[in-house]
DNA sequence: TGGTTGATACTATAGACAGCATGTC
DNA sequence: CTATAGTATCAACCA
């Protein structure tokens, strides 16, 4: 068990460390509300780290999940409320901000409130202007910055969860850029920064000016391995037999369970959490006892009533969970997901077969982690690539539950002999990779450099080069390779009308309507001129595969033989037209416009209230998967609609109407009703059938017969309430907690958001 | 001839953020 | 380049 700290300050003496909540300098209150949460005795990170973070120092802690990282985070923000400051949680996952938004609502009795801003989950600006604390996405809080939400003028701490993520290519610079820019905005801002354990953490508390605490501390210890032939051999060189029948994965589960742990088996494939799943089941139902076999079979009805429909991979999950076996990936919805995850935290679940899904979501520890593939289809290859080991370490860290294991065991099965000693020494007992920033991607590049000169922050090259030398890039990094793909990008955004020409840097109206959508450039720029060629009357599909084809929605993979049907729909005049680009480097290869083409598919058979069941079967995608691309579509659909308002063409209209029929999956002929609160597509589709074809309709009828079309007489009440005050109906769902003690002084109404201009504000630009 | 078996070729491949204004079955 | 499991195809073989 190792720990350094490094850092600016002088770490307070080992005599000094705090080992309870009662050494810490915290307001009785607080303290109060830790006892009674059980919180009581410090872990040593947690012991060394927050006599730092209470005296305002920022802190990159670097360690193993779930050793305690969040109530840092938590009392950091705390202090910061009670100094009447507030606090921002960033974290990577919807799921995530969600969890951590329960758990902050928690400490809500101490007299502030607490809200949650999520893409599909937002708070009106009124509200936000009264929070303490707000918990969201990275992206969300790059928004704030981008509109300049006045909320965050009070800003004393931001606490950056799972900090190492910076490294993804995709995401990763929104969380660099988003915490560069709150420095810069606020020069006393307490950063607290949390982190797996990585190579260089104390090089990220160096940029970020921080006390370095790391540690690999784990409350239930991880012993980690690799299985061979009926033999696991550990990083320590034990080794362990584990007996017959069945091979490693058969062999693993049953000692664990036999020994009353549960499971967990990474794989890298939706079919390979099927079938290893599928795999297991019998082997797993044999340990099951009586109770809970009923308590499983619980879960598998729970499993039918929050399925939309009973798809094919619905009836395979069903038919396994009742064994006490679940497999768990992206095609099913998020309902099905949130299920399944309580159920094995509940433990009426023993074994989760899992694709990355689980890997990087909530905390969902199991006593043995089994790790049946290392290698992952990679897109940008073409072929398997090696799952990076900081990957690896990370579904390893999910081996041991707290209060239920004393150990956890992580195993990793080699598939050939030779592999045996890479994964013990390459994978398993690899020092920490490094965290590096990706800041020079692109795709990022293009996003941060507009939002950065659209919101006014950057003005010129030189400011430009300021901001980039703060940002973990510029500390770690040469600026010269990044200086040079800054002026490919530039060049694009001028080329394209997003920028104005000079040498000074100015966002046009365009551009900075694209920074408010939060739209890739690239992305505006397509719909853009397929606004422009839009004729008169352009059918829905055409617009829908405008959207498709935007690098916003990544396509769905081709089945063999749909290859035809896609190429004849790229043939059709108008999708061609709207959707084909002839110069670099708008121009997409062939394979994945058809990909695309098949999302536009997709969406248009949902348009057509084509029953999910159908739509799963005819294009062999999930529940989730169809879920994904309709929020995904609807989003860019809006943004479609902006631009095509923003440049006078006569689309906004009907884009809007196709964005709702999008969002419930229904025909034209059901827009009316469906504006209505309780009524989406199935009921919708009930009242039109009955008569009812829209709201005036519906205003005539008795509310008996629209309680027996509806089957719920409260729902029909809700109804009927909506059609005599269209403003009425359920209030909205509160999400910022009321404080049950007086509210803390609220801060004087702030400037309204920059107001979205008005057509003529846009000039034109070259094509 | 019809059916089975086995060698071989071919096929397919993880996940999930954002706008806006409030709720699907 | 750094893979593998499932499936389709087809020839060889047997009754």
């Amino acid at each position: 068990m190792g720990r350094r700290t490094t850092g600016p300050a002088v770490p307070p003496s080992p005599s000094l460390r705090p080992s309870t909540v009662d050494d810490l300098p915290l307001d009785p209150e607080i303290r109060a509300v830790l006892r009674a949460h059980g919180i009581e005795a410090l872990y040593p990170p947690q012991a060394e780290a927050l006599p730092h973070v209470l005296s305002g120092r920022s802190l990159v802690l670097a360690c193993p999940t779930a050793s305690g990282k969040s109530l840092v985070a938590y009392l950091a923000l705390l202090r910061a409320v009670r100094e009447h400051r507030t606090g921002l949680y960033l974290v990577p996952l919807r799921a995530l901000a969600q969890e951590k938004f329960d758990e902050l609502s928690e400490f809500a009795s101490l007299g502030f409130k607490v809200g949650l801003s999520i893409g599909d989950f937002d708070l009106p600006a009124a509200k936000l202007e009264r929070l303490d604390l707000l918990v969201a996405t990275s992206e969300k809080a790059d928004g704030l910055l981008r509109r300049g939400s006045p909320w965050l003028d009070r800003l004393g701490v931001v606490v950056a969860d799972e900090v190492h993520l910076m490294r993804d290519p995709d995401r990763g610079p929104t969380l660099e850029v988003t915490l560069t820019r709150l420095r810069r905005r606020h020069k006393d801002l307490q950063i607290v920064a949390l982190s797996a354990t990585v190579g260089n953490s104390a090089e990220l508390a160096s940029w970020l000016d921080a006390v370095h605490v790391a540690s690999d501390f784990r409350p239930v210890p991880l012993r980690s391995g690799v299985y061979l032939d009926g033999r696991v051999t550990f990083t320590d060189l034990e080794t362990r037999e584990v007996g017959p029948p069945g091979d490693g994965v058969q062999r693993l589960v049953r000692e664990t369970l036999a020994g009353g742990g549960q499971a967990i088996i990474f794989v890298s494939t939706r079919r390979g959490s099927e079938q290893a799943a599928q795999h297991v089941a019998p082997l797993v139902a044999a340990t099951l006892s009586a109770e809970e076999k009923a308590a499983a079979a619980e879960v598998a009805q729970q499993l039918h009533l929050v399925a939309e429909e009973e798809t094919e991979g619905l009836r395979h999950l069903a038919g396994l969970v009742p064994r006490g076996v679940a497999f768990h990936n992206a095609a099913l919805d998020n309902a099905e997901r949130r299920l399944l995850e309580r159920a094995f935290l509940t433990r009426k679940l023993k074994v989760l077969a899992a694709t990355p899904t689980l890997a990087a979501g909530i905390n969902l520890p199991a006593r043995r982690v089994i790790i049946r593939d290392t290698t992952r289809y990679d897109d940008h290859l073409g072929m398997q690539a090696p799952i990076p080991a900081l990957e690896i370490q990370q579904m390893c860290g999910r081996a041991g539950r707290p209060r239920f294991d004393r150990v956890g065991e992580a195993i990793v099965i080699a598939r050939h002999p030779e592999d045996e000693a890479r994964l013990l020494d390459d994978v398993l007992g690899a020092p920490p990779e490094d965290v590096e920033s990706r800041l020079a991607a692109e795709p990022a590049l293009r996003m941060h450099l507009l939002a950065l000169v659209a919101s006014g922050e950057v003005r010129s090259r030189e400011e430009l080069a300021t901001f980039f030398r703060g940002t973990f890039y510029g500390r770690t990094l040469p600026l010269d390779a990044l200086t040079e793909k800054v002026e490919a990008v530039r060049g694009f955004l001028e080329g394209h009308g997003l920028l104005e020409p000079g040498p000074g840097l100015r966002a046009t109206g365009f551009g900075e309507l694209t920074s408010d959508l939060y739209l890739d450039p690239m992305s505006a720029v397509a719909l853009r001129r397929a606004i422009e060629r839009a004729p008169i009357g352009v059918r829905p599909f055409a617009l829908l595969a405008a959207v498709a084809a935007t690098p916003d929605l990544p396509p769905l993979f081709l089945r063999r033989g749909e290859e035809a049907e896609f190429v004849a729909r790229y043939a059709e005049e108008e999708v061609e037209l709207l959707v084909k680009a002839e110069e670099e480097p708008l121009d997409t290869p062939l394979e994945l416009m058809l990909g695309s083409l098949k999302t536009a598919a997709v969406l248009e058979a949902w348009l057509d209230e084509t029953p999910i069941v159908a739509l799963t079967e005819r294009f062999g995608i999930g529940a989730g998967d169809l879920h994904a691309k309709a929020e995904d579509a609807e989003w860019l659909l809006f943004g479609l609609s902006r631009i095509a308002a923003a440049f006078r063409k006569p689309l906004a209209r009907p884009v809007d109407d196709l964005a709702l029929r999008v969002r419930y999956g229904v025909k034209e002929e059901l827009l009316d009703l469906v504006r209505l609160r309780g009524i989406g597509r199935a009921r919708g589709r009930l009242l039109f059938s009955a008569g009812y074809a829209d709201r005036e309709a519906l205003r005539q009828a008795p509310l008996d017969r629209i309680a027996s079309v509806l089957r719920s007489p409260t729902l029909a009440r809700q109804v009927a309430l909506q059609l005599r005050h269209p403003e009425a109906g359920s209030p909205p769902k509160e999400i910022a907690m009321e404080p049950p003690a007086a509210p803390a002084p609220s801060p004087g109404a702030g400037t309204p958001r920059r107001g979205h201009r008005r057509l003529d504000e846009y000039p034109e630009h070259p094509a």
